[in-house]
DNA sequence: AACAATTTCAACCGCGGTATA
DNA sequence: TTATACCGCGGTTGAAATTGT
């Protein structure tokens, strides 16, 4: 109420640096009114976050700063604080602008496309096409359909023909360390050499499926725990189930799977 | 020179996660 | 255990600047 909006004034960039240099900004929602500013806490921390602190880099982005942000990108994703932590002295905020108006232009199209895998790969979905089992053994062959969750179009299928372990492991939210391997053999092992057909729009509609095979070392194993976060299921003809988990992998990434199995023959599940 | 269209980027908004009472 | 407050993140907005006609 009666709070100032809208680009900063100089005056008003004064008193907030003047304050922060003298008592530190702990307390951001308390901070503009000791110091006498017409701000919310959330205004003024975004001022000086992106704007006055001292070791905000100024200028252009430098051609290696701007290489860094496309690798970091096609590593991570928007995740725009994780790419500012990489790169001293610019924000998230900047970098985010600097990706929209200018990098993403210059990347040719497939490229672009493609550097959005870390976010469709961070999603998956396991299918099964029965409902009366949570088993399922390495006998059964199996298919796994990699979704965009967002979107709910297919992205590729792979189909699991061997495994070395009796069950399939899937990303619950215990067992970081096993499940940051599971995700790891997922999204560099079994996600193939993408092609154009990959991101064409039929692909995307689910109108193609591009099959591709587990590495007969890795494994799926689906955990009766995260079962009743299965709830409820979808009301289509093919029986779905999804796992979701949140994972700390290296570096504080963060990767949800969900996943659905779709097995070609009939497995027991057990009850919930 | 005047106007329209486009681009840029600082700031806002809403949401989710975490801390604290 | 629950409610509340706060913080930080990513998406979006819109005014200002730039470019095109």
């Amino acid at each position: 109420m009666g709070l100032k909006k809208g680009p900063w004034a100089t005056e008003e960039d004064q008193i907030l640096t003047s304050y922060i240099e003298k008592h530190g900004h702990g307390n951001w929602r308390a901070l503009p009114k000791q110091a006498g500013l017409l701000r919310c806490g959330k205004s003024c921390r975004l001022r000086w976050i992106n704007y006055l602190r001292p070791d905000i880099k100024r200028g252009n982005f430098t051609a290696e700063e701007e290489e860094s942000i496309i690798k970091l990108h096609e590593m991570l994703g928007n995740r725009w604080s994780a790419i500012a932590a990489k790169l001293p002295g610019r924000t998230d905020n900047e970098i985010k602008n600097v990706w929209h108006t200018h990098l993403k232009k210059k990347l040719p199209k497939t490229e672009h496309q493609q550097s959005s895998k870390a976010k469709r790969a961070s999603k998956l979905k396991i299918k099964r096409s029965d409902s009366n089992s949570s088993t399922i053994t390495q006998s059964e062959p199996a298919t796994l359909c990699l979704r965009d969750t967002e979107t709910s179009s297919a992205c590729t299928t792979t189909t699991i023909a061997t495994t070395t372990s009796s069950d399939f492991t899937s990303v619950g939210d215990e067992s970081k360390n096993d499940k940051s391997e599971d995700i790891e053999s997922v999204e560099e092992e079994t996600l193939p050499e993408i092609d154009e057909s990959f991101w064409s729009e039929a692909a995307m509609d689910g109108e193609i499926e591009t099959p591709i095979t587990l590495p007969p070392s890795k494994s799926l194993t689906i955990s009766n725990e995260i079962m009743p976060l299965q709830y409820p299921f979808n009301d289509d003809e093919t029986f779905q189930q999804s796992y979701g988990s949140n994972s700390n992998l290296e570096d504080g990434m963060d990767f949800w799977y969900d996943i659905f199995i779709k097995t070609e023959d009939p497995v027991d599940l057990p009850e919930f």
